[in-house]
DNA sequence: TTACTTAGTTGCACTATGCTCCTAAGTGTT
DNA sequence: AACACTTAGGAGCATAGTGCAACTAAGTAA
């Protein structure tokens, strides 16, 4: 016995990191319902062969707002009736993390940032998912490498300091911070590139390790070093 | 544009110890596809009013299993065109720990347990979400209380130690473990209760600590204790 | 009473972490 | 050219956390 049918959509949180404020970027929606408000960028389930909702998130965050985000993995799937005014519905919702420099607001119309933490109330459930986002990045990122994603592709360590401690909302040492860094054996310096431009000495750049670039995280496993060992 | 129906499906994996060996229950089928076959305890989404897909798993497994399991967390979900030949679909999958003792094959027809380190292969894509709830149950025993929901009500420490190693598969250091389990500080000791009929000191009993028992977790956040503090 | 077994604890060695201070390497100023 | 200033990066030590071994505790069996 099929169930009759269900509202199935994809909603992906798409996170960047601006001064040192996390946002998340949500689209104005041109449909009913909550027309003209902000959202966070989804849409129904297309069922096609090939693909799963992995593959469907990339090609539906690509194509609403321009961006192929390196790093995306599966949050979890929120149910109800409450939460869709057109009853009973799923969504399976993605979290990606993207360096703000990424986000070209020119290439997609209707996006805007907003600071997660001064989050005003959401059309569905919105606000209660990007929480739930935060919530996780800022618990993998305590024991994992998480964070380089916010970073663009070739980063100093000072800056990635910076990145952590944005996230976590604390000072981190620095020679503790460095030395795990050094452990998660996820860096490579990139030869003779060093940060130019500041009236003092010059830091190393570093970008990640060839297999930790570009990659998609499957079925909800995340592919991040972390500091077991 | 509304789209056509999906297959959507909700999976249980129940998990429990038995001897030092975790194992999965297995139900039955009683149709097809892969009528005869054994697979997860499972059906499909009835949407309804003031439930989500937590309520409906707990309920779909005391209905075909005759359990109430104490704890029932989110997995994550699985889709695609290959894991049902009735075609496209997704399965919403939760993860459920049991104290052995709970699971009367006689309550639940058609019932059995396999071991999940030499588990042959599943109808649909059963055994790759066997091996991702086992991976994450691994993954949060090393740093959570989640064991001692195999545990039953009362349990002596010696006794979740096992339990714990067990399901990480290596010895722990006993004073260690006891430091640790103090620190989490979800356990009380029962006044007056030890362990008896052995030939030796008998020991402690302990139970959760109120505020732990017998919640189910929401939204995919887990209520369990962990070391961070 | 003694041997045996497992429970539970105490103290110490070792490992990991955090902190302070030092040196390095650039720019800007005099 | 010399010096002040700033941030990068690292060395050495103090402190905290973890693991180990040896001990005491409390029961049964002979």
């Amino acid at each position: 016995m099929p169930q009759k049918p269900i509202i199935c959509t994809i909603d992906v949180v798409l996170l960047c990191l601006q001064g040192s404020a996390l946002h998340v970027a949500l689209l104005k929606r041109d449909k009913p319902p909550f027309e003209g408000g902000y959202a966070l960028p989804g849409g129904f389930i297309h069922p096609e062969e090939d693909a799963d909702t992995l593959d469907a998130a990339a090609r539906m965050l690509n194509e609403k707002t321009g961006i192929a985000s390196p790093y995306l993995e599966q949050l979890c799937t929120f149910s109800g009736a409450a939460r869709d005014p057109r009853g009973w519905s799923i969504s399976i919702v993605y979290y990606a993390l993207v360096p703000a420099e990424l986000i070209k607001p020119d290439r997609a119309p209707g996006l805007q940032l907003q600071p997660v933490d001064q989050l005003r109330t959401l059309p569905f459930d919105h606000k209660e998912i990007v929480l739930a986002a935060v919530e996780r990045v800022r618990s993998k990122s305590s024991y994992s490498s998480l964070p380089v994603y916010l970073c663009g592709e070739q980063f100093t360590l000072p800056r990635l300091q910076a990145v952590y401690e944005a996230i976590l909302g604390e000072p981190i040492n620095k020679v503790s911070f460095r030395r795990k860094m050094d452990e998660l054996d996820m860096l490579e310096p990139v030869e003779g590139a060093l940060e130019a431009g500041r009236a003092n000495r010059p830091a190393q750049l570093y970008r990640l390790k060839n297999q930790y670039r570009n990659r998609l995280s499957l079925s909800g496993r995340a592919m991040t070093a972390n500091s077991d060992h």
